[in-house]
DNA sequence: TGGCCATACTTGCGTCCTCAAGCTTTGTCC
DNA sequence: GGACAAAGCTTGAGGACGCAAGTATGGCCA
């Protein structure tokens, strides 16, 4: 199976750029980048999990990492006190920014490098497909 | 980027499947699959590690796993004593033959239900682009 | 109000994998 | 032939993640 083999590729190949510049993992990545875009730039643990396809216990963790670096912190729910909100700090947004300089660069040099304009944009029809109903998967920063 | 969900959705699926149905993990699969295709189906642990994308350190270690099944065995090489052949054992033979039956009906329905025949082939042509040089990624165990 | 299941989250334990360091064998260059 | 780098492999330490179990809160229904 190509997909494999190609996914495995790219996100080593990505992986290893962020960690590098950045001491950033692809999932701490998406992460920052769900929160910035999320309302108020906070979001539900089980709602993060569900976006970055990891368990809760994943989420549990991966939080842990960046709320120890300042990224994220905790914040309590007024209304339900079982959800801890995970909530960006500037600094988190501020790092997110400069990792996004690199890491588009990145991903555009490895696909453009392949790919014409018009094959990405069949790429991504195909595989969106895999996702039934979760929409937003490009890269932008707001703000 | 699609590409990444669509990955750990289809994968985690099959990995799934893989190990509760037949203990195995992908890799574990892809490793006996390898070995099913070379020459006296062995390989140079090296060259194992390049086709399944890990480490030689995850490769040594995978192969534990499969010697304590006895799925694999050691073999040295004659000419040169530094390398340790993964042999595939008939029983390793085996139980990939059983495992191949329902992966290959994972990956079909995986697949077949998102896309047509056309598309496949499409999406075939585009992510075998991101694997430069190296080609054998069809499905077929050889005899 | 009290019982009961569901939801949100955390924690303990195990697995898979990587990185860095180390060992042995091989090839090369003087 | 001997030094020395390179190749093949293993090992120790640690990271990331899943699963299952545990805690706390919320919603529901009698």
């Amino acid at each position: 199976m190509a997909l494999l083999r190609a996914h495995a590729t790219l996100t080593r190949q990505m992986d290893a750029n962020l960690q590098a510049e950045h001491e950033l993992t692809i999932n701490d990545y998406e992460v920052l980048l769900a929160l910035a875009r999320a309302p108020e730039r906070r979001m539900r643990r089980v709602d993060l999990a569900e976006r970055v396809l990891l368990t809760q216990s994943g989420i549990t963790r991966l939080l842990q990492g960046l709320e120890r670096a300042g990224f994220v912190e905790r914040a309590d729910c007024p209304t339900d006190r079982r959800v801890v909100y995970a909530q960006l700090t500037d600094g988190g947004y501020e790092r997110l920014r400069e990792a996004s300089r690199t890491h588009l660069d990145d991903i555009r040099s490895l696909f453009a490098a392949r790919f014409s304009g018009g094959e990405l944009e069949s790429l991504d029809v195909l595989l969106g497909r895999v996702l039934e109903g979760d929409s937003d998967t490009d890269c932008a920063i707001p703000d």
